[in-house]
DNA sequence: GTCTATAGTCGGATAGAC
DNA sequence: GTCTATCCGACTATAGAC
């Protein structure tokens, strides 16, 4: 096992440490004593504090997508405009079940908190992986949301309710500590993710059952 | 118009700016000068930084029960063990209802943000908020979703879907500028929050529908 | 590329006048 | 209770040796 190249360890490190305590509350001093290299190379690497968050983010972006990419592109083979709704509909548990194997699943703790804390206070790291991550799977969601439902509701309506199907996924990384309680866990292992998704997959269909029956509240 | 007293409006401002920048980043000097004191004023009313914390963190529990509290409580009263499913329905929107009011409304935007925040790395403050405002609400969702699903659902079942279901509420408060840009909406006011109150709704409502009929995935 | 030394700034705490 | 003045530690940035 050969050792994580200078600016690569500092990233990883830099992570942790800006989603833990924020920006302001970080240290580069405690960083890069953690990184095991002096404060002087993070100027040397990334210019900076500064540039070291947003490569941070840079690199949040890109592992969140690696992680989310596939089920997006598969959503996208899957269903193509003019699909049908079963189509459609096998899309959508698609995409939100990969999302919730990334999200809940995989070891994504400390870069969920990140994109969290960015939400509270956006910086110009925001909307860099809003754009990549964020965007890209509310905007495949909310399309077949549309199809499921026949064009009978609103793109603004199937945007909003895209938002809150994920917010399901969502709440098992931001609310963990709330989830496991809850739930009288002792942790979110691969037994408790599948039965998470179970749920979420079956409220997902619940919905999309309503959906395409087109009963539904005024909006 | 009573000028209000300095520990008040020193945990006012103090909300707003923990609740931005975190214990870490907030700085009492800001804190002071926004609330027009001198900073030493903090320490002779609350000891500290620390202190002041603390405070901000038993008011916002405290302010939150009074949103949270009567719901929760009208809930219990419309629904005790053995009454309908109807009104166990009714009492769960009216509890889901009320923490979307509480949650994604704009006047609590500084201390959701500090519950969001505490939930990323909990201190002392976390369990305060958590035994007063979280594990309260979650016990009666789902204590109301077994009596809808005719108790063919295990509690831990019932629990996992009253997170997912509080997911839905939540994520427009956690991820509030992702909604707002999905949503394409200039900022989340009260018109905004009653569209999402309606599609949580009915959401919450496809969801018992499926209970009620007892068609679910396998568990 | 890596590291040391240092300059300059800002933070929280506190003493003491009023 | 309120405010000023000050101390000291921690922070980021940077110059310059190697």
């Amino acid at each position: 096992m050969t050792t994580q190249a200078t600016d690569s360890r500092l990233l990883d490190v830099a992570i942790e440490h800006f989603s833990r305590f924020g920006i302001d509350g970080a240290s580069t001093r405690a960083i890069a004593k953690d990184a095991d290299t002096p404060m002087s190379s993070i100027t040397y690497h990334f210019g900076g504090k500064e540039g070291l968050y947003l490569a941070a983010a840079e690199r949040i972006a890109e592992r969140m997508g690696e992680l989310l990419g596939p089920a997006v592109a598969a959503a996208m083979r899957a269903c193509q405009p003019g699909c049908t709704r079963a189509q459609a509909r096998e899309a959508l548990q698609l995409v939100l079940g990969h999302a919730t194997s990334a999200l809940v699943g995989a070891d994504t703790a400390a870069m969920a908190r990140f994109i969290v804390r960015e939400q509270a206070e956006p910086t110009e790291a925001f909307t860099r992986i809003y754009d990549r991550l964020m965007a890209p799977m509310l905007e495949r969601l909310s399309f077949l949301l549309r199809i499921v439902a026949g064009e009978r509701i609103s793109d603004l309506e199937a945007r909003i309710r895209a938002v809150a199907l994920f917010g399901q996924v969502l709440v098992f990384r931001v609310a963990r500590e709330t989830a496991r309680r809850a739930a009288g866990w002792k942790v979110i292992g691969a037994a408790e993710t599948e039965a998470i998704k179970t749920i979420v997959a079956d409220h997902l269909d619940a919905v999309l059952d309503r959906l395409a029956r087109g009963k539904r509240a005024t909006t």
